[in-house]
DNA sequence: TAGCAACCTTGATGGCGATCAATATTCGGC
DNA sequence: GCCGAATATTGATCGCCATCAAGGTTGCTA
């Protein structure tokens, strides 16, 4: 429970990160300065010490004074509307909180860290004056949000329609690539939440999930210790996530099948006969 | 069906709105606008000739070349996206198409017309270089962006959690307060769209958009024909898009009922005993 | 190492809603 | 106003998944 001592440790660590050398640079916000102007960027960040698993980053509701970047370690955002409680976003490194609170300036959800986390803070008012003289930042922020526009909105479309293990193959496909991007192994990465956290990002209960994760292990689409996840088969998650019919020989690793049955004593099982 | 004649009528109509007579203002991009600004906005804004229903306003995948703000009418985003089409947005009158293409300079999604509509068109660069040097330009485009990827997030974020009967009642809530905002009545409006694409939107099977507008009608939430709706009970429909259980008395309007049932023989119906 | 709490798995049951199918209704064109 | 096509309603069936319930596992604290 990181005392006063260990917050010191961690923060003389954080400040040596100038961003020029930080590894998420190029996904970051600064990824189109020039030195000159990296600089100034640099000089506005803060680096806070390390949060712990669970640590309240920002009250719902409560005023916003900066944008976070997750450094390391992940966390969540959720927003009690209309009665219910829900998760509505889970951030890696790299990704930009607080976007979606830019015009009210308040939080619209909590955010908390899943695991161990660091982040930079960058205030708005400094980041808006930035902003105002350097193009390159300006424009970085527009496409950073547009970005996230476009893909929360296809994200969470492909929910309302999917099965649940549809969302599911969804939810793996998209960590995969999210952590790929951010140089992680596209095949192996710990879940830092857990089946409750993540049943209520993609609505669907904690069992089924679990069920699910079960019935891809056994097809050998995935395999899963605790919270540990190693992707066999990445293209047949793709396709099950795009809801293609798709049928499996278990218990050989799955993969695309002829739409006839290969052999009459193969044992079949057909997954995702989904509603849509 | 719009002969050339008529286009050249309506176009004549549309190059008379100035942004500053424009009964939009207050909702538009320039709402933050001194005169001497509105008058540099107004100058790039470009206005085509209205158009038809069903007709394609921007091609999936094709370059963006201008943001558009739909004036009359209103307009559906289609995206074709694993496999499945898919309804990713309406826009009502006032409200900004392309922010979610502004970083690969690409329609994320098909845009047409669900009736006879108006657009105002503003070219991407010229909107750029503009507001490099308005600041409240700027400050708004921000502002537009933040407020829609909060408002998408949390909408979607209820669909994916929500039954069919709270998605319908989700929708209709929305559709009241937007049309309201935009200073139409929140009680009558008229559903521009087919059931389908009201099923496509909420990720619902069309019958069941049938279905539970019917249901709604027998329970005197609303009064629906053909596509024009009454809203009768407000209070009841966002309780119902909020998950409260909600027991409600037949024939007489519903409201809030007391957890107890007040006579022994009235007709009990019990809505959305939903699954979460 | 023991004990407890949080988390996860697995089973049984019932309701919601997708799908298929068959009309009914509305709307646009002549 | 009449006809054909698109759209909407209504019914019947069945599978997915939420919910309730009961263990099992993991991990933390003492």
């Amino acid at each position: 429970m990181a005392d006063h001592n260990d917050l010191l440790q961690r923060r003389g660590d954080a400040d040596d990160v100038h961003c020029r050398h930080c590894s998420l640079r190029s996904l970051c916000l600064p990824q189109a300065l020039d030195d000159r102007d990296l600089e100034r960027f640099n000089a506005i960040v803060r680096r806070p010490g390390h949060f712990k698993k669970g640590s309240l980053l920002a009250r719902e509701g409560a005023p916003l004074h900066s944008l976070f970047v997750v450094r390391s370690g992940s966390l969540k955002q959720v927003s009690h509307t209309g009665g219910r409680e829900q998760l509505t976003r889970f951030f890696l490194p790299g990704e930009l909180v607080g976007l979606d609170g830019l015009d009210t300036l308040r939080h619209p959800g909590s955010v908390r860290a899943l695991e161990a986390a660091t982040i930079c803070d960058i205030p708005y008012t400094s980041l808006d004056t930035l902003a105002e003289q350097l193009p390159a930042l300006r424009t970085q922020l527009f496409r950073s949000m547009s970005r996230t526009l476009r893909e929360d909105r296809l994200l969470m479309g492909h929910f309302t329609h999917q099965s649940a293990d549809q969302r599911l193959a969804t939810l793996l496909c998209e960590l995969s690539e999210r952590f790929h991007r951010r140089g992680y192994s596209a095949h192996r990465f710990r879940f830092s939440k857990s089946r409750a956290e993540i049943g209520s990002y993609l609505g669907i209960a904690m069992e089924t999930v679990s069920r699910v994760l079960g019935q891809f292990q056994q097809q050998g689409l995935i395999t899963i210790r605790g919270r540990e996840v190693w992707i066999l088969d990445l293209p047949a998650l793709e396709s099950l996530a795009r809801g293609d019919r798709l049928t499996v020989l278990i218990p050989t690793p799955s993969r695309l099948a002829p739409p006839a049955r290969t052999s009459p004593d193969a044992q079949i099982a057909t997954l995702s006969l989904a509603n849509h």
